[in-house]
DNA sequence: ACAATCACCAAAATCGATTTTGTTTGTCAA
DNA sequence: TTGACAAACAAAATCGATTTTGGTGATTGT
């Protein structure tokens, strides 16, 4: 049913009922109130077509999925698609979901989108240290909210978990229990939050007073094979570390099973803190300690900052850091460190 | 730019333009290599809500976001969105990704969905035995494609794996391995799969010419907790079972750990399978035997489906069954159940 | 009683494409 | 020479909404 169709079978004609829905001042208000209960009763809803080509907007967003590449280390991705639909859903706004095709410059996926004119708004995460997505979308004026910040420029929307914190607070949480040689497998540093987690990392063995062995670091890509090759090498040095932070749990996972590999028990001779709060980490063995991150929430928070910054609000007003909150568990267990003897011993008995 | 433009720009009428870009045969073979090498340079794209509205075609594919409840239970549907939008993503058409908000009534969203027009077809999973969605949409007539059998009707396009073959394989392995005493932990039998499941399962065990034991069948949701729960509860039988078969790797993860738990050794004192092939699965200790979901290309599938099925294509025509893929891993080691006396006795030593 | 104002509604323009219908050429055959 | 026909393009109608403009009848003020 159009909009004719149901201004005939009203007897009035369409414009007045088009006002009478949209609210318009200047018709009856029994008139408007006969049009819209007609409307619930008889299910009009105007047809979206017409109604994006006269009103110019498309009342679309669009989220941007990231390769699947590193799909499994995003399980969170499906709760920030549940966050910005809760907050779309009683608006006019649809969610369109894109993923990115291109391998090399994932600014071709934002260009297509952008040049198609089928979105009023853009959100997306792992934002790089330098971005080139965001360079483009701030030079082409286009709304978007970042989740994460970027390290060139400052000009936009974001939010963001401050990374920085978490890897402050576990590598003084562990300098605390008296670890000493504490390592740090980091995700890869292109992206933003990993090197601002590097930094806090650096800075907490600081201010503990534990000396920072750059051997100690590495970074690998989010899967649980890479967290346990980087922890298997780790556990190769002399002396090897005591303590380890992982840059998200899904390489703590992996951690933990090298650890086991080697002989060794996280969580009493090995502390080990992961990041991200990922569901499996209560049932791990030891239970891994980790910092909450509220993915659904954050979602939600993006999707309505978009709608603001498309009403108008200045990107400068709409950026947040939210505190990350630890979730203690008993994989960092404060026990003393091994001693170098010790920890020789079991290497050589399980043939590492 | 807009058509308009676009033809003034090259001296043309509006009309010969479009029949150019449209590759009508009654405009100058050379005129029409003109027009299309010039949209090319120029970047031009028909506007989407003008095209849309003449044309009457929304252009949209619909993917359902299951409710986050169970989402962990899900890591594979991006995996699904991956797929889908592998094979929209050359053609005109957009993805678009839809929440069930509703708790009680999924029909509701679909109802909505269908209403607004704003999408041509629909892809959406967690088909039930007795599905209201399904007899909803096929009473209004509307295109769309399930991932996974229902049990009332089947005149719609559907792909699925055949996971009655999952059960009975599970079951039939285990009984080979030795194994007399086997238990189900299966999915809510809500889920049209899960009761295939428990078919499949029961006729393994008759094959195999292993008594059934109802007890040892039991249906949980699909989290890890549930897992360890029902895995719990299982152990406490007596005689406990030796075997288990797990309607998905999440609840196989729980059963793991219930059954280390108890003090038991999995893959060589209880033999365990699970279903889905979690990405996790082979890092587990030991390595979990599982089936593979190919469910990325299972998603790709059903979008193409759902293309031909818009194109006009019957039903009937569109419906797939694939079979599983058994992944051995260590899991469901062929070793002699244990008997009674020893497993009371361990039973006591970890005070279960 | 008459003009001015106001409330209410209808008619027409508009958004940007596609498609149908018309018009101008030019060619060819009768 | 002229009518028929085809090729190539232009003009106009159409999709379904919103919004601007315009007009009618009633009310009010003087």
């Amino acid at each position: 049913m159009k909009l004719r169709d149901f201004a005939r079978h009203l007897k009035l004609s369409s414009s007045t009922v088009s006002r009478a829905l949209n609210g318009y001042a200047d018709v009856n208000a029994q008139t408007r109130a006969r049009v819209q209960a007609a409307a619930a009763r008889l299910g009009y809803m105007p047809h979206p077509a017409g109604l994006k080509l006269r009103t110019g907007r498309t009342d679309m967003i669009c989220v941007i999925l990231p390769r699947p590449q590193v799909q499994f280390a995003t399980p969170f991705f499906l709760d920030i698609l549940t966050g910005v639909d809760e907050v779309l859903s009683p608006t006019r706004y649809e969610l369109i979901v894109t993923a990115v095709r291109e391998r090399g410059d994932e600014t071709a996926t934002f260009r297509r989108i952008v040049e198609s004119r089928r979105v009023d708004g853009l959100i997306f995460g792992r934002t790089r240290t330098r971005d080139a997505r965001i360079a483009y979308l701030l030079e082409r004026g286009f709304p978007f909210v970042a989740l994460g910040r970027s390290g060139n420029d400052r000009r936009f929307a974001f939010i963001d978990i401050d990374h920085e914190a978490s890897g402050r607070i576990a590598a003084e949480r562990l300098a605390a229990g008296g670890h000493r040689r504490i390592a740090l497998i980091n995700t890869l540093r292109e992206f933003n939050y990993s090197r601002l987690c590097a930094k806090g990392f650096a800075a907490g063995l600081a201010t503990s007073g534990v000396a920072l062995d750059e051997r100690l670091i590495v970074d690998a890509d989010m899967t649980e094979e890479s967290g346990f090759t980087a922890m298997a090498a780790l556990l190769r040095a002399s002396p090897p570390p005591t303590g380890v932070v992982c840059g998200n749990d899904m390489l703590a996972f992996g951690a933990l099973r090298a650890i086991r590999a080697a002989g060794l028990e996280p969580g009493t001779e090995i502390g080990i803190i992961g990041c991200d709060d990922h569901p499996l980490s209560r049932t791990t063995s030891p239970p891994l300690t980790s910092f909450a991150a509220p993915v659904r929430a954050a979602g939600a928070q993006a999707a309505r900052m978009l709608l603001q910054l498309i009403d108008g609000t200045s990107p400068d007003r709409l950026q947040e850091v939210w505190e990350p909150q630890l979730v203690a568990r008993a994989s960092d267990g404060g026990s003393p460190p091994l001693s170098r003897v010790k920890l020789a011993r079991r290497r050589h008995a399980v043939g590492v």
